[in-house]
DNA sequence: TGTACATCAGTGAACGCGCGTTCACTGATGTAC
DNA sequence: TGTACATCAGTGAACGCGCGTTCACTGATGTAC
């Protein structure tokens, strides 16, 4: 009931075979075994990634996964870094939107200030698409123990070295330094913006909100960003 | 490592002896499973609803289950609604608050529009509430099928007859009518006002914000529903 | 009022499931002589 | 350069776990005569 029902893999599948081999036998089943657990995750959501399954998945014994690593948790912790790193990258790309569109301008102070909160938004923007895309994925990051041992560990960050919570930061920094956000706010606003938007994916992903068309969910987006920047 | 580990209930406990039996052989034993269903979301949360750990503290064989439920689904679904109830109470209990602070004024327009601000406030309040106080029954009621068919069972009901989600959709009315609130803008607030109360309410519970303390939270608690204020 | 009977709530035993983890092993690889 | 050897990545088999669900049953209860 509770667990996740999956067809079994092909055990043929996913075998290495000519492929370069630069490792030992099977030419880095840690890699495997962590990109069989992302595809998992990423179809079925965090509690599919078994460690039976996975080892299946990468055409090896289940114990070989021992090897790699000392348990089904630190497996997990590895699948759980590899989907905040893209949660990172999908912030990462809509800041890149944000600059683009500012870069060659002369930075008046109104300009600094509008990019700031462009630079927020966009970090809450990107949250929410990949949210939208990756489903799986994104449960697989933000859920049971985010932040734990997983947001810390370095192949969290995106293409920046920044993790998804570092790019918030740095965004509402921004904010504090053209004046629209008050210094002393600035440690609560961290989490005040975060639960907006994670309150509203989740609401999608596996609350009332599923069964919602995707232009209602774009438009409540739009409309708790707007929250937040009013709010903050 | 997924699944939650719990010590195993003494048979013995539990069980009706000199009590009143209304009904055939146990007294009621589909409102015991319901019952021993609601002790374990609330020690460990949804996932510790397991069947036959739940006869098994109802003192009773495991089929025994399926003389009152189909499946273990429907008995899931049965304490969640139990578990919607207790906090559609709590919010009720914030909501009381308000009108005793209000009752036996002259309403004046002011004052109208104060209090419905106030009750808006109140029934986030009362969800945040809900959630440090019974996390596990929190997390049961608002997680994965929230709103499917639970939310319409009329077991999920408070004491006014009314769902959290009818509480929330009543104040926001009269948040309308007391004309703080754009006509238009209405269907979404419903969900932008939710979205920031249930994702500080998932970060403290299942998230980075885990490891915080009660005032601290509390007072990102305050500073959530400050943001719903300004916002909508 | 007393007895035979039908009902059906709870029993007892068993099923097959996938899971995580352990053990002693084997045999391809890289390295030292 | 060729051979013996140590390493250690992956194997094979087995463990015990709790789970949901099924079946044919039994025996206390309420009801009809």
């Amino acid at each position: 009931m509770d667990a996740v029902h999956i067809p079994l893999a092909d055990p043929m599948k996913n075998r290495p075979e000519p492929a370069p081999r630069p490792t030992y036998r099977h030419g880095d089943l840690r890699r495997a075994l962590v990109d069989a657990g992302l595809e998992l995750a990423r179809e079925h959501g965090p509690g599919a990634v078994a460690l039976r399954e996975v080892t299946r998945r990468a055409g090896v014994v289940p114990n070989a996964a021992y090897r790699h690593f000392g348990n089904l948790a630190e497996l997990l912790q590895a699948v759980r870094a590899s989907a905040l790193a893209e949660a990172a990258r999908s912030m990462e790309r809509e800041l890149a939107a944000v600059e683009a569109q500012f870069s060659g301008l002369r930075m008046t102070q109104p300009r600094l200030l509008a990019r700031a909160r462009a630079r927020v938004r966009a970090v809450g923007a990107g949250y929410l698409r990949f949210a939208w895309k990756e489903p799986g994925l994104f449960r697989t990051a933000f859920s049971p123990p985010v932040g734990a041992a997983a947001g810390a560990d370095p192949a969290a960050a995106g293409t920046s070295g920044r993790n998804p919570f570092e790019l918030l930061g740095a965004a509402l920094d921004e904010l504090v330094a053209a004046g629209a956000l008050p210094r002393q706010r600035r440690p609560q606003a961290e989490y005040v913006a975060w639960s907006a938007v994670h309150g509203l994916a989740m609401l999608v992903l596996e609350g009332p909100l599923k069964p919602a068309a995707r232009p209602q969910i774009d438009q409540l987006g739009a409309s708790v960003l707007d929250m937040v920047e009013r709010g903050l």
